[in-house]
RNA sequence: UGGGCUAUCGCCAAGCGGUAAGGCACAGGAUUUUGAUUCCUGCAUUCGUUGGUUCGAAUCCAACUAGCCCAGCCA
């Protein structure tokens, strides 16, 4: 039998690392995920790190963990702890290599050093608008730095006092000499070492001078070994930088960058800028809020590690910018979830259900399969009685064409329990309908009639008198834009933001097998979407259950009530 | 407008000179104790445009067009 030959297309990225291992370039793959410690990370950035630690996996290699901390002004410790904890949770391992580049602040101060002995660096005291004048514009050459005439000793004593804090902020930089004159403005002599009398969270107060990331970074891979230094479209501009600064360096086996597009979900909030402006707004309680997509918050909505490694892996590596569907995510979330979690039947717009006909007292303890598809997740026991909760819509007094569920004279079928016919109806003054009755058929025991007789709709229900009253959080993504596009309001300034990203129903009813429901399990409530549970702002001890998505409906219920 | 990059279905994305993969979404149909799932079926005579080379072009060449990135002592 000849085995299907499933073609698989490998990504770009791939193709260039065979290509460098056939032809020699390297003989094993290092990889690495280096973020600075600014803020937290978000679906964009689980992107790199499934990439990078992906790539490193498959080539058998190794996959470096590293902060790219050379600028102490942004960087804080707290965000350290949460990039460690997202990157551990979306499963990239990176054993024992954790670094950071303010570790090789010595071996890049002696970088620097060398570059200005080859005479390939100068110290410059131009101010910051000098330094804008004379790097000219898009389409003008720059102009010659006054300092380049100093002589290769003079720049290594500047630069040592440069070092012992001789200079204050701004006062003096050290600059590559390479071309003012270049079509590519991040050639015309880039600064590469900076003053800055700041207290480092890692190196404290050991240094006053910093590298630059264009500096600093190649120096990272190279003093890592890493091969392939894979990172977003943005610095291709930068490559020739990066091939010029571990050229220079001479380092033996030099790392290779390569680009890829980064990863944007449509309609949603991506971009630490605007998440940083929510959470200082306080339009959201915390970068974990539910409604954003950073690691942190879909981790508390309820998606699993998995869904977003399938979610990566379908949205696949290219360079042409684009912007995912969001219901690619949702996808990957329901694919993930619908198999490994149980099934539940819980009540979030509840209606009473009476069957006049079952005794008043009986209860009974229904077997019921946790999810057909796993059987693994074993079964449960659910209590059945004379009053029920139902949900609200699954019952019409005037029902229109092609309504399965619950009306006058139809009879349905109570999900694992029995077949009910219903019988009528009460209302208040004001015509709401309070109140259904039906009777049951005591031969349809588990939900088969012994007689082979079919209905068309089957509706879920909880125990009126055994429920366990619950909060449910319907969540949406927060929208960042207005019909017009607009993702500031013009009035104000503020962010505009959709009103409904946020919906709780403080009275839902959910069976009572759910009260030890632990934090961060995750349940299917049948035709009610994905939950998982959150007990931060739970009342008594009840569970508090976030949505995580719905499901995908095919029946749109009519307008009006 | 200098430089760099990109352009294939509503959204991702294969394709690398031999006659348009796949997924999401969507639409039909079948099965169903979730109107879910599952299962079929349909969904680009055409690859930003216009020319050229070729027996043959999404793939090569030329010229246009559109979008993204670059003028931080940020990364």
């Amino acid at each position: 039998m000849e085995m299907e030959n499933e073609v698989v297309s490998r990504n770009f990225i791939e193709q260039e690392i065979d290509k460098d291992l056939k032809e020699g370039v390297y003989d094993h793959v290092c990889t690495r995920f280096p973020p600075e410690p600014n803020g937290y990370l978000h679906i964009g950035h689980a992107k790199s790190i499934i990439l990078n630690y992906g790539l490193s996996q498959e080539y058998n290699g190794e996959f470096h963990m590293r902060f790219d901390d050379t600028n102490p002004t942004k960087e804080k410790v707290e965000f350290v702890d949460s990039i460690k904890k997202d990157i551990a949770w979306l499963g990239a391992d990176w054993k024992d290599h954790l670094y950071f580049a303010s570790d090789y602040f010595d071996q890049m101060y002696e970088g620097a050093v060398k570059l200005i002995k080859k005479g390939k660096a100068y110290c410059s005291n131009l101010t910051a608008e000098q330094m804008r004048e004379y790097r000219g514009t898009l389409t003008e050459p720059g102009k010659e730095d006054p300092n380049k005439s100093r002589s290769i000793e003079e720049n290594l004593q500047i630069f040592e006092d440069m070092k012992n804090g001789k200079y204050q902020d701004g006062e003096m930089v050290l600059r590559a000499n390479i071309d003012m004159t270049s079509p590519n403005i991040n050639m015309r002599d880039p600064i590469i070492y900076r003053v800055a009398h700041m207290t480092h969270h890692r190196t404290g107060d050991k240094w006053c001078i910093y590298p630059m990331y264009d500096f600093a970074h190649p120096i990272e891979d190279a003093i890592e070994g890493i091969t392939h230094s894979i990172c977003t479209l943005e610095f291709e501009d930068h490559r020739p930088l990066y091939e010029w600064v571990v050229r220079e360096l001479e380092y033996p086996q030099p790392p290779r960058q390569i680009e890829f597009a980064k990863l944007y979900l449509t309609g949603v909030v991506t971009g630490k800028r605007y998440i940083k402006k929510l959470v200082e707004d306080g339009i959201v309680d915390g970068w974990d809020d539910p409604r954003l997509v950073s690691i942190s918050a879909l981790r508390r909505r309820g998606f699993t590690p998995e869904s977003i490694r399938k979610f990566v892996e379908l949205c696949g590596v290219s360079k042409a910018n684009s912007s995912a569907d969001y219901a690619m995510l949702e996808y990957c979330i329901r694919e993930d979830l619908k198999v490994t979690r149980p099934r539940a039947m819980a009540v979030l717009h509840p209606l009473k259900l009476v069957i006049d006909n079952y005794p008043e007292d009986q209860t009974e303890e229904l077997d019921v399969q946790n999810n057909l598809e796993n059987e693994a997740l074993g079964s449960r026991k659910v209590p059945f009685s004379k009053e029920l909760w139902i949900e609200r819509e699954d019952f019409m007094e005037e029902p229109p064409k092609k309504y399965f569920r619950l009306f006058p004279g139809n009879e349905v079928r109570l999900m694992n329990a029995y077949f009910v016919t219903c019988t009528g109806f009460e209302k208040d003054e004001n015509g709401n309908i309070t109140e259904v009755h039906c009777t049951y058929d005591p031969e349809t025991r588990g939900g088969n009639a012994s007689d082979g007789r079919k209905v068309k709709g089957t509706i879920h229900w909880v125990s009126a008198k055994d429920a366990l009253k619950v909060t449910a959080r319907l969540y949406e993504n927060i929208a960042l834009e207005d019909e017009e596009g607009n993702i500031y309001n013009k009035e104000d300034g503020s962010l505009n933001v959709n009103p409904n990203s946020l919906e709780t129903i403080e009275d839902c009813y959910v069976e009572p097998s759910l009260k030890d429901a632990k934090a961060y399990e995750s349940f299917q409530f049948v035709r009610n979407g994905f939950f998982t549970v959150d007990y931060k702002d739970s009342k008594e001890g009840a569970p508090v259950f976030n949505r995580i998505v719905s499901l995908k409906s095919s029946y749109k219920l009519p307008k009006n009530n």
